[in-house]
DNA sequence: GCGCAGATTCAACAAGCGTTGAAGACTAGT
DNA sequence: ACTAGTCTTCAACGCTTGTTGAATCTGCGC
């Protein structure tokens, strides 16, 4: 049966993931995973083909759950607003706030995976293919949704206006302690409920001035 | 003399540059880099104490140029405005558009190096510290200057809005290709004249709509 | 109690890592 | 031509890396 070994696998997987996200691909050892799961190093190699699978798992184990979440905020504006367009705020906070509600709940674990997805998403090693693999069909339906509540905005400064949001969104999920430093300890990067309460405000007003402003040629 | 030398220490320097921005601290190799340079491996080790050391020296080189460059646009800015206060897209594009100007001049190196610290900046390990220690005393001023525009901002929102604006910075040095993917090539990572028209207006918006709402208790 | 399949351990492999010491080459100034 | 000092090469060190094969353990059906 496979009662003892899913227990274990997944502790490998928590382990990976916890040490991937603060160091990295290359600088975690798989003798340091297997350690801080308290299981012998060759077991990673029964449970997974090689180190880089099990990275592999460690990003798939938890974006569909995540995508699901987002895909069903994004249901539930679609339905508020069955005729009128919702607000560009309202379909932001759709796309922003699972994630933050996320790490109040079950903490650590989204944690570690969320910083995780923030240092893969700005490397250009991973970055673009990866991140486009796992969540490209979301973030379309996302910039329909955006188009539609500004039908006039070009598809180029949507999609840079995207690409604002997204960086945004991840260096937040990093927690580097950056924003705690410089702001002497006033602000906390962790600061989950500080921070929904002003990204979606934020990044919707640069979609609206970005989309919806005349060009001049 | 040092004249040869110069020369092979900074070759060093480039070729390190070009594989820390592309595959991070730990995944390149010393022998790597000496390949990459036309030198010997020991030669590291002659011209640097370490391979860490080597990684400071490649952060350190262009910081003090970079944070002069945006000194003077704030500046200039300063001096376009004796009394009135400048505009909020005017003092984030003093922030933003000499780093965007960079990659047009000089533009292979600059590149890398800009890669290099996107990747930085967001990386738990490094993240934190490096960022606060290269680049606060230009953050504070800036962030000055805004809250000289906007003088009921409140603190908090305003470094969290900062830290927004550094995040959809970042990434967007990291050209990391996702979004050339993603708009299915109309946008490009490297369009630097697209990302100047866009960004600080983008950015402006968010900072002028988080800074000037009253809130509410 | 036997056997069998899944789970786990142990010891080792070849390759590559960061780093070093000693010896050679080059370029001055004398 | 000799020396001094900078620069470069060569060969190696001890250690860690990802990965593997064979042996052992564990728990269940018969």
């Amino acid at each position: 049966m496979s009662s003892k070994s899913q227990t274990t696998k997944q502790r490998i997987l928590d382990a990976a993931e916890e040490l991937f996200a603060r160091d990295g691909f290359s600088a975690v050892t798989v003798r340091q995973i297997m350690k801080k799961a308290g299981a012998d190093v060759a077991l990673a190699y029964y449970h997974f083909e090689s180190k880089r699978d099990l990275f592999d798992t460690v990003l798939m184990r938890r974006a569909e759950v995540m995508n699901d979440m987002r895909h069903a905020a994004l249901d539930e504006v679609e339905r508020r607003h069955p005729d009128d367009a919702p607000s560009i705020e309202e379909i932001i906070a759709a796309f922003t706030n699972p994630l933050l509600a996320l790490l109040d709940n079950d903490h650590e674990h989204w944690r570690h995976y969320l910083a995780l997805i923030a240092q893969v998403n700005s490397s250009p090693e991973w970055g673009g293919e990866l991140m486009t693999r796992f969540f490209d069909p979301l973030v379309r339906r996302f910039i329909d949704a955006i188009r539609r509540a500004i039908p006039d905005a070009s598809d180029e400064d949507l999609y840079w206006s995207y690409h604002f949001l997204s960086g945004a969104l991840t260096l937040t999920f990093a927690e580097t302690g950056r924003i705690d430093n410089l702001s002497s300890g006033l602000c906390r990067s962790s600061d989950m409920p500080s921070i929904s309460a002003r990204l979606p405000a934020f990044v919707a007003a640069g979609f609206e001035r970005l989309c919806t402003k005349q060009r001049q040629a």
